[in-house]
RNA sequence: UCCCAGGUAGUUCAGCGGUAGAACGCCAGACUUUGAAUCUGGUAGUCGUUGGUUCGAUUCCAACCCUGGGAGCCA
């Protein structure tokens, strides 16, 4: 087996370490998500990334949760977690790791700081503490803290410990240097008082680690060599070498590097925003299909191996960047094609009735069930005189360039006959109800035996067989590409009408599909059973749509 | 204002001393019982700017400009 794996600097780095045997040429990684909200495709880069690494190096990646905040965590969002990793088809021979697990080394490691005169309990308020910290180009001023001595800052470090103070009365800082230039250099906080119950060590702790104290000192416990994480925080990459070079280590000594988060246009990877669209009811939820949730796009129908393709092929760079919705929807068609089986369905039914089909005959047509893939055999579908037809594919009047039904015009009906249309019903308002058609029985099998070519070719549904199906489609969540980019509120640019849902008629197959199958429906594009309704279809992406781009190109035409 | 990172086709990325490549997009053709798929071809870039080193720079150096991140007891 052979491991072209696109080389990015990530992989050169480790590769460089390895070649090195920097760590005796040991890989580790970890992917390490804080357990308060739901995954999206941004975390999907970071897991592919991290497992990936680990796996082509031969190393192992753990899943660890990042929890050191009481008061935003719920062991919902843990499961939640596991179950999103697992549908993405990665796993770890290890089961999960919690940095909560590591508070008692974690702590014994913050009293060998204050031993050493490296670290100290300050009195002040955070809004005190902040002040002091200095801004941009203007160094910090030092708290008068600073220089308690040692066991005194070990007698109330463990008072912080035992419960002796209120919330926020006392933190425990690392003793850096108010001078640099990098903020996080600035005497930042290790520990902090929060008397909230923690998901897994419920009352036992009342100081708890802050990320920068908790992060460098996990992946040191777990052995991690290469811990990989987004360019916000490039800054802290200091900090976490100097709290890692003040400890006695178990082991290796791990080294962070960052990469660019992605961002996918028409959409927004931001746990404020992702909420805001949940709680104010723009969707139904966080598993709603036109959230980029990993939860939403399971229900959408995405295929996991699709979006591992789509961030292999978007790469790993430091530079920001915004991916085209549309390459992550072409490796959505790539391995859909492939996979899923064609049926027929009517978005928007129109009864066409052949006038001279023999009264009450139904006939069985043999359907091929996909033809990119053999194996997949065929089916039975009933066609009889009265069918459902697409309303789009019908047109009194045809403007150029349409190629399909229209009076005195012939075309194919997929997998069965050629009909030409003879008239059309309309109503009051002049809006075509039925259409008149004649078939010509010769054509069976889609072919005329005298070499007569049709324009075009329309999916059906028999009228009499049809079972009702609602089917939601979905258009872009933001009309925006870069909601927010401008400076306004990201959901201000919120589609009120991504979503389309109409009643639909759909051959009696479909009533055999498997919660969370995707099928094609012919000429539509992909649809998603839906997980818990029966009957209930999510279109995932459509087809390439020739006739769409047509029209959509005369419309931006200038007159 | 200071620190860090980045600026190569519409987009995402390669290239890192011999004046540019891929994918998606876009355009055209072939084929076709999905205006799909598939196949073929094409389009596209003053390589942020200005100087310098060099026989030669997108690649090395300098300055400048632009973009993003950074002053939580969030992660």
């Amino acid at each position: 087996m052979e491991e072209p794996a696109t080389q990015d600097f990530v992989r050169e780095w480790v590769k460089a370490d390895t070649e090195s045997k920097k760590f005796g040429g040991r890989v580790q990684t970890r992917f390490p998500p804080e357990p308060n909200g739901y995954l999206h495709i941004g975390h999907a880069k970071s897991i592919y990334l991290n497992f990936g690494v680990a796996e082509e190096f031969g190393g192992k990646c753990l899943l660890r949760f990042d929890d050191t905040n009481p008061e935003t965590e719920d062991p919902a969002f843990v499961t939640a977690i596991q179950e999103d990793l697992s549908w993405l088809g990665v796993s770890s021979a290890e089961p999960a790791r919690f940095a909560s697990d590591y508070f008692p080394q974690l702590y014994a490691w913050a009293e060998d700081l204050v031993r050493k005169g490296l670290a100290y309990v300050d009195d002040q308020d955070a809004e005190t503490i902040s002040e002091q910290r200095g801004g941009f180009g203007q160094p910090g001023i030092e708290s008068p803290f600073r220089g308690r001595p040692v066991e005194e800052n070990l007698g109330l470090f463990r008072q912080m410990r035992d419960s002796a103070f209120a919330d926020g009365a006392k933190v425990l800082r690392a003793k850096i240097d108010m001078q640099a230039d990098n903020m996080w250099l600035r005497d930042p906080v290790l520990y902090r008082i929060r008397r909230t119950p923690h998901h897994r060590t419920d009352n036992q702790w009342v100081i708890y680690p802050t990320y920068d104290w908790a992060h460098g000192q996990s992946d040191a416990i777990e052995g991690v060599t290469h811990s990989i994480c987004t360019l916000e925080f490039a800054d802290h990459r200091a900090l976490y070498d100097w709290l890692l070079s003040q400890i006695d280590l178990p082991g290796d000594r791990p080294q962070q590097n960052e990469f660019a988060r992605l961002n996918v246009t028409h959409w927004v990877l931001s746990k404020r925003v992702l909420r805001a669209l949940v709680e104010d009811g723009h969707v139904d939820g966080w598993d709603d299909p036109r959230m980029p949730t990993l939860r939403g796009l399971r229900r959408r129908g995405y295929p996991p191996s699709a979006i591992k393709a789509f961030v292999d092929r978007v790469g790993v760079a430091k530079s920001n960047s915004v991916v085209e919705v549309e390459l992550l929807e072409s490796f959505v068609r790539t391995e859909l094609n492939r996979s899923s089986l064609r049926r027929m369905a009517v978005v928007k039914p129109l009864k066409l009735t052949i006038t001279n089909w023999p009264e009450g005959q139904v006939e069985l047509m043999e359907v091929v069930n996909n033809p990119e893939d053999p194996d997949a055999g065929t089916r039975q579908v009933p066609f009889s005189g009265e069918l459902w037809i697409e309303q789009d594919d019908f047109r009194l009047e045809p403007p150029p360039k349409y190629y399909r039904l229209t009076p005195g015009r012939e075309v194919r009906l997929r997998n069965a006959f050629f009909v030409t249309a003879t008239d059309a019903v309309t109503d009051d308002d002049g809006n075509v109800v039925e259409v008149l058609a004649t078939y010509d029985p010769e054509t069976l099998g889609g072919s005329a035996p005298d070499g007569r070519k049709v324009k075009s070719t329309m999916h059906w549904v028999s009228a009499g067989h049809a079972l009702d199906a609602t089917v939601h489609q979905y258009s872009r969540l933001f009309t925006e590409p870069h909601p927010g980019a401008d400076g306004t509120d990201p959901l201000s640019s919120v589609n009120p009408n991504a979503r389309e849902t109409n009643p639909a008629k759909v051959e009696p197959a479909l009533a055999e599909v498997a919660p969370g199958q995707v099928v094609q429906f012919e000429r539509l594009g992909y649809f998603a059973a839906d997980l818990d309704s029966p009957m209930v279809f999510h279109r995932t992406v459509g087809l390439r749509d020739e006739w769409a781009k047509i029209q959509k190109r005369k419309k931006n035409q200038p007159k």
